[in-house]
DNA sequence: TTGAAAGCGCTACCAG
DNA sequence: CTGGTAGCGCTTTCAA
């Protein structure tokens, strides 16, 4: 194995000068400089991970913890790691990936061992025990999510609350007047996961705001279960003609569903979501949708942890804007719309 | 910071004894032992990672290299990866996460900066450039995949070859006498990935062992893909009664230009796929399938290559046998078979 | 602009 | 069964 003083001495100068050839943290003559590249790479010099987290008491890694759960949106956790993993590379980074199994002691170890200099955590919730541990370590972190307390801690996220909005209010623009949210499974909301939350409140917002009638109802991601949810919604709302769908994987059985009974998208009822592209455009008809704009939080929340980590700025909060892709699910309501009121009541509330 | 010279002097034993409590490599009386833990615990010390590597010569962590292109089944990627990091997690080893794109100079560069103890590999490509280089390592590795020549590394992955019998072999039973396979994109099969062109060899065989005629086409993963390729085949191949699907996004476009068809699943056609459960049952004819066992492969990777590193085991190559799951897509051929032939001809190719 | 050398915290060898 | 201690390969201060 090559070490630094096998460079130094085939460059003819001291350690320390290879060193700071290597970091740039003090001028080298062009001259020498020029020495000890070209000793570096004759002799394959790689410099040793431990040795200079050990002297420098940085590790050059990032831990991100991903979580593992069945309701997760499987595709929207890898393109956020890929952001976070080229991200962490162009800052000389590396990451060290944790599932959420390893919980806060895993974020003890590794905080307390020195294997990292920053975390970044994945699908934090309301009360997540993990900020409280989080916010006692030595290492700067970044949530993806947001709790109801995030002092001292950096968070990004999508602005669910504005993709609600956007979202309902695209619909009630093109004439709707009877809309229903087809949320994620109770389960999200008995974990009292914000972004459900969130997002309902924008939506129940801005149907207020433009007068028209809206439910919600959490809903299972199977056949049965979409099944059931339409008959509610249904039933319950009279004139309903369109449908907002916060519930990835309860896309496909509801299209299908709606194919079975006969009712056309657009035709009969306009359907818009929160998916990502590639789902979208993954059906007869591609959807109208909002995305998460996974790869850039990956970047950003990077970026915001490599910033507290230099002192260059403290934690914030970041929201990113909803990005709307209009396609071919939404068109305007089907019958002519009843005489609009000047401000009818909005109903919106999420039963079991 | 507490060191572990500050556990020695509060428990008051050397620093020797107190590493050796650690790592247990040498025996240690009952009372200095519980002596040591409670002085640990009381100070909250936790070994610095960088100190232990550079003395041990060992990082305990091993790199773990993932695919980002878009035509990588994600859902079977993170399954596999959470198996590697559990399991790596139960022999005390963390995981460092890389991307494709760091291509061999990343391998190298983790490699020679000891960064990790050995490497595993996914979605390794039948010349993969990367094998050569991995070849070169100090440390031991282990692909997912398995290229031509696998010399010197350890290999994980599904038999495709059986997963591909086992399904043509199923239909056969089920008294279909001309049956198509649906390949991956083009884009696959240019590639040179092995896995493709194994399973096609597989199917194949099976066919050609069984005497049913079959056909065999890459296909592109949307509606128009899969459109034309249905009417290549329906026209390539009369009497055409079963659809094995290596190709899961296909499969959602597959079913919808079916069910728009008029073609009903399984009565008037079979099918049967290779692709994860939960996306097996989600559609409203749950598919009979064979499944990669993304977890089990993961975990054996892990277990594979700490073999290798502790010199337990020489580097081999281990093909997981397929688990068909029998579910509602797959029922008899629909006519009478025709009076079956002692020996006929299978044809297959695959053409682009 | 460069060199010398003192650690960083731990492991593992050598002694006892 | 336990202690002392020489490094592991690097960074960084102090000196020149």
């Amino acid at each position: 194995m090559v070490t630094i003083s096998d460079v130094a001495k085939d460059a003819g100068v001291s350690v320390s000068t290879v060193s700071y050839v290597l970091s740039g943290k003090r001028p080298i003559s062009a001259t020498t400089r020029e020495r000890v590249e070209r000793s570096i790479s004759s002799l394959g010099y790689h410099p040793q991970a431990s040795a200079r987290a050990l002297a420098s008491n940085r590790s050059s890694a990032l831990a991100l913890v991903v979580p593992l759960r069945r309701d997760v949106i499987v595709p929207v956790i890898m393109q956020f790691a890929s952001g976070v993993v080229v991200t962490a590379r162009t800052h000389d980074h590396d990451v060290l990936l944790m599932t959420q199994d390893e919980g806060a002691g895993g974020l003890q170890r590794v905080s307390g061992s020195g294997l990292v200099d920053a975390l970044i955590v994945m699908d934090v919730e309301a009360q997540d025990p993990r900020v409280e541990v989080l916010r006692g370590l030595r290492q700067p972190a970044v949530l993806i999510g947001l709790p109801d307390d995030p002092r001292g801690l950096g968070c990004v996220d999508l602005d669910f609350a504005a993709a609600g909005r956007v979202l309902a209010r695209h619909l009630a623009e093109h004439g709707h007047r009877a809309l229903a949210l087809l949320g994620p499974s109770p389960a999200v909301y008995d974990r009292g996961t914000s972004f459900a939350t969130r997002f309902l409140r924008g939506y129940q917002q801005a149907a207020e705001e433009e007068g028209v009638r809206a439910v919600a109802h959490a809903c299972e991601p199977s056949f049965a279960g979409v099944a059931a949810w339409l008959d509610r919604v249904e039933s319950e709302l009279p004139g309903l003609s369109a449908l907002v769908v916060h519930n990835e994987a309860a896309l496909a059985p509801l299209l299908s569903v709606l194919s079975a009974r006969g009712r056309r998208v657009p035709e009969d009822l306009s359907v818009v979501a929160l998916c990502p592209a590639d789902v979208a455009v993954s059906f007869p008809v591609p959807l109208s949708a909002v995305e998460i704009p996974a790869a850039t939080i990956g970047e950003l929340a990077v970026e915001m942890v490599l910033d507290q980590l230099e002192g260059r700025a403290q934690p914030s909060v970041r929201l990113l804007p909803p990005e709307f892709h209009e396609r071919a699910s939404c068109g305007p309501a089907p019958r002519p719309a009843t005489p609009r009121p000047r401000r009818s009541r909005a109903t919106a509330r999420m039963g079991s």
